[in-house]
Order: C-alpha cells, then structure tokens, then sequence
DNA sequence: ACCTATATTTACAGTAAGCAAAAGTTTCTC
DNA sequence: GAGAAACTTTTGCTTACTGTAAATATAGGT
C-alpha cells in the first residue's frame, strides 16, 4: 500500500531551484556545502544558510549547521519532479517545437516550475513516453525513478577506442552549439585517434573528418565504449 | 521611424496580472476604481493602491488619486503582450496538445508569464498565424493590435432570430464544459426559438435540438447575427 | 596544540508582495 | 449643504527571498 505522505505546504520555484541543485551536487559528491552552492546558484553563502533552514524545517533536506546538506526522502522526490518537468520539456522544445538544443535550458528553468500534471502527461504523450531528454540525459519516470548510469567522459578514453556519445553536459549554449556544429550528438559514434599527454587535446574523428577537443570541452562529454 | 521606448525596469508577473485585469475592465468601463479591481482581482483595496502606486511610478497607468486608473500607452502595450501569449497558448493547449476548452485558461495564467519571445513565435506558427484563441476571442499580434468588435450576448438577442456564436466568456469552468456538452462553441449556428420576458430563459435550438438557457448562462454567450 | 585562514552562520537591512484597521475623501441623500 | 455611507488611502505589520557585514566555527600548517 502507498502512502502518500502529501506536502501540504507550498514549494517555490526557489525552493525547487535549491532542491534540485543540491540533488545535482550530491551525485557528484556525498554532500554539499553552503559554499559549493553559493557558487553554483550565484548567490550569497548567507542565503544559502538561510534557505537550508527553512528547508531542513519542512524535512526536505538533512542539514545540520557547518555539516553540509543531503536532500531527505522528501527532497528527493520533489528534486526528481521537477528534474523531470525540466527534461521533458527541453525534449519538446527541440522535438516539436524546432528549439536548437542549445536554447532549450533556459527556457525549461522557468516552465518546470509552473507546468501542471496535465501538461506533463500531454506532452510526454506526445514524445511517446521518451527516456531521455536531448543532451542525452535520462528522464526520471513519473513514480520518481531514475537510470543512473556513470558513463566515462571523452578526456579519460583512451587512443585508439571507439565510443559512442551518451549525454553531453547542457549547461552552456556556447559548448552546445559547437558540439552541435561538428556533428556531436546523444548516439553518436567517435573514434578516438590521438591522446597524448594527459594535457594536450583530445584528436577524435566523426565521419571521416577529425576534431581537436582541448580538456574543457572534452569532459564535458560523456561516452560509452563500444 | 519606430520609438522602441523599451522598459528597462523589471515587470512581475504579478503587475503583469494588474496591467491585464485594468485592460480588461477599461474597455468595458472609461476608468477601474480601486474597488473594483479588488473584487477582481480577489485581494483587498489596500494591496491594489499599492500596487497603482507602483505603476504610476512606472508610467505604466495614469492614477490620480480616489479617480480610479486607466493604462498608458506603455501598460497597453504589455497588456496586450501578456492577452498574446495567454490566448496563443489557451489555442496551443487546445489545438497540439488535446486539453478541453475548460482546463485551459488556468495554465495559460501561469505560462503567460514565462514563455520567451521565441516560445511565442514558435507555437504561433505551429498554429499557423491563428486570430482567435479557443473561446473566440482576439489573439493581439505581435505588434499590439487587436480587433475590438462589440457582439451582442444572446440574452439580448431577439425570438426567430439566426445567429452564430462569436465568443463565449472563458472565466468558468463549469459554464464551459456546460457549453460544449450541448454543442455551442465559437462558429456555431444557433436559432433563437423564443425569448418572452426580460428574465425567463431563452429558448434556443441548435442542431434540431433544443435548449432552454438562464439569463446568467445567456449572457456569456456573445453572437453575431446572420 | 595553537594560530590563522577559510567557511559558515547570525544579525540586520532592503525589495516585493500581501492584509487589517485607522484615517481621509467623495458621493449620496435628504 | 450637512451628515451618513461608501470608497480610497495611509499606516503598520507579515511573509518570502535576497544581500552585506560582523561574528563564530572548523580545519590546516607548523
């Protein structure tokens, strides 16, 4: 049997902001400090405190003072709704609406907070119930599922290897569009000719023609061998 | 030679909510007193001096005060930019995505406020140019005109007329979902069967069957004759 | 172990909304 | 045209979020 366990209280999209960042930050690490997302939300670490608080209050995250924070059960879920509003949306926009993949974030940071259960389920009807969004990144189910999957990025393959493009980091326009420009896409297939040192560039080749990605780029780039 | 006259200040959603009910209630009044607009808008007399305050600062409405409010050409403007976008998505919603002429309008008020320019064009387009949002009402272009054209609700329409339904007013649910349950959306032919006092209900038939509605029902109903 | 540098929190202040109650203005009525 | 009623504004307080500056806790180097 379910229980629900409804929250009662409003969440605000700042809420959900802080929430699904900490989600992104304790994927990478076990827990996040005030710091680490003062930085990532460009905001004041005073704020950030403040905002912990207030969460850790409504039993959304675990927080104790000069600890750093986790997301709670609770966290989670609403961090993985709106991760899923965030997605599925980006997927609409380039796939019926003609968005180009590098235009798409922004506008999905300010509609997932204000999209109804309706038209999540309309329009993930209309993407035919996808897995993945356009950067290759998956798209959480509706019960709050998730495929995690560690993929390698491109700077640490190794010479002489082929991969295929999993998901792509779509945190900048600027690397989308190049990415976007030289043919790289979620699926596809890189082989990679030429990596020296662990400082130099990455030499890759994508139909026949070859590329020099430098480490930025490169790792934002994550693939599977094949 | 244009006068692009851009606002540089940030305008809210929740301005944007005043600067739209202020448009609405000009047209049918010369000016909106405060009371008024509290009703309306559903929060006290209080919150909307302030708020004219506000936007009297902004140059976005002309207020003096205790002699109501009426927009400037620049809240016109946005007023027309915020009608946009709610009724190209109300259209989107209902068209694309399948929603029910009743479910529409809330949606609409949230996402009015956050679509981007290119959003706009995009679903504009998809809908191939369209002038009229699902209840019949005009959609602005993007330029800021509008076709203002005054019908006559069917409760003052007159006994053995033909008319066809122009638009139906879009704030009830309930009234909506009535409507189309007996078939009366915008283009639709009706015939005015009887029509006695000035406060038994209309009887009216369309499509060979026949309906009797209230004065409260009728009213909602604007018609044109044919 | 101590002292300093860094990280974090507290305290206070500002902006954007909102409301209730008090005070002021207009309008209506006789 | 004076008083009452109705309407509007002002005042003062509340909530939500953000920021700066000062205070405090933790951690690293010797």
């Amino acid at each position: 049997m379910e229980h629900p366990e409804a929250t009662t209280f409003r969440i605000s999209s700042s809420m959900e902001d802080y929430i699904k960042t900490i989600y992104r930050l304790t994927t990478e690490h076990n827990t996040v400090s005030t710091s680490t997302l003062a930085k990532q939300m460009k905001c004041s670490a005073a704020s950030i405190t403040n905002m912990l608080q207030k969460l850790s209050n409504l039993k959304l995250v675990n927080y104790e003072r000069y600890q750093g924070v986790t997301l709670t059960e609770a966290g989670d879920k609403i961090a993985l709704e709106t991760i899923r509003h965030h997605r599925l949306i980006e997927l609409y926009l380039t796939e019926i609406l003609g968005y180009s993949w590098d235009r798409v974030h922004d506008e999905a940071e300010e509609l997932e907070h204000v999209i109804s259960e309706e038209f999540e389920e309309r329009i993930d009807k209309a993407l035919g119930y996808p897995t993945l969004d356009p950067h290759g990144d998956p798209i959480p189910t509706k019960e709050g599922k998730i495929n995690h999957q560690s993929f390698h990025s491109l700077w640490n393959a190794k010479a002489r290897e082929n991969v295929q493009v999993a998901h792509v980091s779509d945190g900048s326009p600027e690397v989308l569009r190049y990415l976007g420009s030289i043919g790289i896409f979620p699926k596809v297939k890189i082989y990679v000719m030429q990596k020296d040192s662990s400082e130099g560039p990455v030499r890759i080749k994508i139909k026949d023609t070859q590329h020099l990605l430098g480490e930025e780029l490169a790792r934002q780039i994550f693939v599977l061998s094949t």
